[in-house]
DNA sequence: ATGAAAGCGCTAACAC
DNA sequence: GTGTTAGCGCTTTCAT
């Protein structure tokens, strides 16, 4: 099947290519009369013609695609949520969003070579090596990159807030140990910290996790056999994702702990499968619809040549509460009255 | 900044344009002296020279782009990692995978108008109009379905293989009325329904579930009582995935049966959450990876104007046993010996 | 109101 | 070996 170009549609319709062009794209400085826009419609229709999208980006000097880049991180469906609203939101602005998902090996630079989007969005942090390529290559970069920590940053705050609230004084945090959500996890535990210290209570202990691999309980087992011993034990738990918040569960299993009744333990991203755990996980729900309103809205306004940063608002973070989370069992050992 | 071109490439390395080309794109048919070579690849870096990826694309007559299409059903990490191991082997072919997410309302056409991929792979079933559109544009596309159907139809039966080698003789099925996912919904509980018979078993109950809301495990509660009443109890259910195997515990518990005592529970996906519920659940996980390559090697030998159909291999589903399955409490009824 | 014509940046057949 | 050249299919200015 040889292609249909807009001189086939011209000459099915007995006028010009220009004429072809100018209908179809519904330019607002010419009007032509019924007869002709129906002629060119229906022969356009009749032979199935779908214009080229590399002729037309080349005269335009543009394209209406929009490159999502992330990588290849095991996500939850978090992510995916975000990308289908994003997705949803680009297509009104009559756009294409589409994925790309960076992995180790596998440059920037590769996937611009077959396509030169009107911009890029940028999911994950880019290595030094793909900035360097997104910056020559002359594409906008829209970095969601600080929505995104803004998110985070009220991330762990919303677990203190909930924990502190039902009366935990100390509080553990258990984080993950991998390169491509490092920055990510570091804001989690890090507003985790400061809202401690805005409560007044002490800094906590961090557990940093490896492979989430069957050993992983044991692990952390230890680490809460650790944290609870002692005057002053841990009685709650700050978990980096819901994933983590289940091994934690198994974890105090594991360490003769009862949950939520010894620790309470708060995960994040609201994950399907956490609302059937038993007990029932508590977990930190992002807003990403509004997030990616937002990347959009940038988008619309569309960032030249300067990267663009989206500011998240921090009241996208609900609580979801849960059966994993109480308060702790009969007051801290330092409340002697009551 | 000025996109750079190949003539600026050309006039700062004082050569001409078709030259540049001929070294970047190292043709066979002309063979260039180092130096000219060295000359063009250094001011080519210096100017941080980007190929424009439109123009290339117009004259060459094809791209170097495959576009995945998908949906927005809120998909388990299952995909994912399909669409990780697809991106991997398609760069490694030296082209460039992206992903679409097709929603309600959102048409192909649109996408395609932006964006003229050298292949579509369909790896959820498009609708007419879709269809439609695909076989207009003149792109190629591969179907993934059929492989992916064929991977189904092994599912249901390794649950049902599993769960009827540890002795049960009554099996039910929780599915789910999904439109996006009908098709898959269908093939995995028809399999379970054929090794059923296969095993000389009967034909198996099946629950429909709608939403995975809070509400599912009191509907398949309710199920479940009724499965396990009277002389011939269901001990056993093959569930549509993990979520829904998880959602199965829960409902077990309200209905006072034990996991796995009273009832074994099989999920699909291998979710990583589902290794920490309690009891772990035993799943079915399909060897995403396999099929990524199956699909790579079917790009590779480039589908021309036909649809091609990857063949899955139906070895490529393992079942990962765990808690939540085991034999049957003492035999069935209508084995009174032993 | 419509058509002719000039490229967008690149590739590749062909000439020198 | 290297340069010249002719478009790929489309948009858009400028004539008519």
């Amino acid at each position: 099947m040889n292609r249909v170009t807009a001189a086939d549609v011209a000459a099915a319709a007995g006028v010009s290519r220009s004429t072809v062009s100018y209908v179809l794209n519904g330019s607002d400085r010419v009007r032509f009369p019924e007869s002709t826009v129906a002629r060119v419609l229906e022969a356009a229709a009749r032979l199935n013609y779908t214009p080229n999208a590399a002729a037309s980006s080349l005269r335009r000097g543009r394209s209406d695609v929009v490159l999502a880049v992330l990588h290849d991180m095991p996500h939850g469906t978090a992510l995916g949520r975000l990308l289908d609203e994003l997705t949803a939101v680009v297509a009104a602005q009559g756009r294409s969003l589409v994925t790309w998902a960076a992995r180790e090996g596998s440059a920037l630079a590769d996937v611009l070579r077959d396509l030169t989007p009107r911009v890029i969005v940028e999911l994950m942090p880019f290595g030094d090596e793909d900035r360097a390529t997104a910056a020559g290559s002359g594409v906008p970069v829209l970095s969601a990159i600080d929505a995104l920590l803004d998110l985070e940053s009220h991330v762990g705050a919303a677990q203190v807030d909930h924990l502190a609230g039902l009366g935990h004084r100390r509080v553990g945090v258990v984080t993950v140990d991998e390169p491509r959500v490092e920055v990510f996890a570091r804001a989690r535990r890090a507003s985790a910290a400061d809202a401690l210290r805005r409560h007044g209570l002490a800094a906590p202990p961090v557990a940093v996790m490896g492979e989430a691999g069957a050993a992983a309980a044991d692990v952390l087992a230890e680490s809460l056999r650790e944290w609870t011993r002692g005057p002053d034990p841990v009685t709650a738990v700050a978990c980096y994702n819901d994933l983590f918040a289940a091994i934690t569960c198994a974890a105090a299993e594991r360490a003769g702990l009862s949950v939520p009744h010894d620790l309470a333990v708060v995960g994040v991203d609201d994950e399907p499968l956490g609302a059937w755990l038993s007990p029932t996980l508590t977990t930190v729900r992002v807003d990403l619809p509004a997030l990616a309103t937002a990347i959009a809205a940038a988008l619309a306004g569309d960032a030249r040549s300067r990267d663009v940063d989206v500011i998240g608002e921090g009241r996208d973070v609900a609580l979801v509460v849960r059966g994993t989370s109480g308060a702790p069992r009969s007051g801290s050992v330092d409340q002697t009255s009551r």
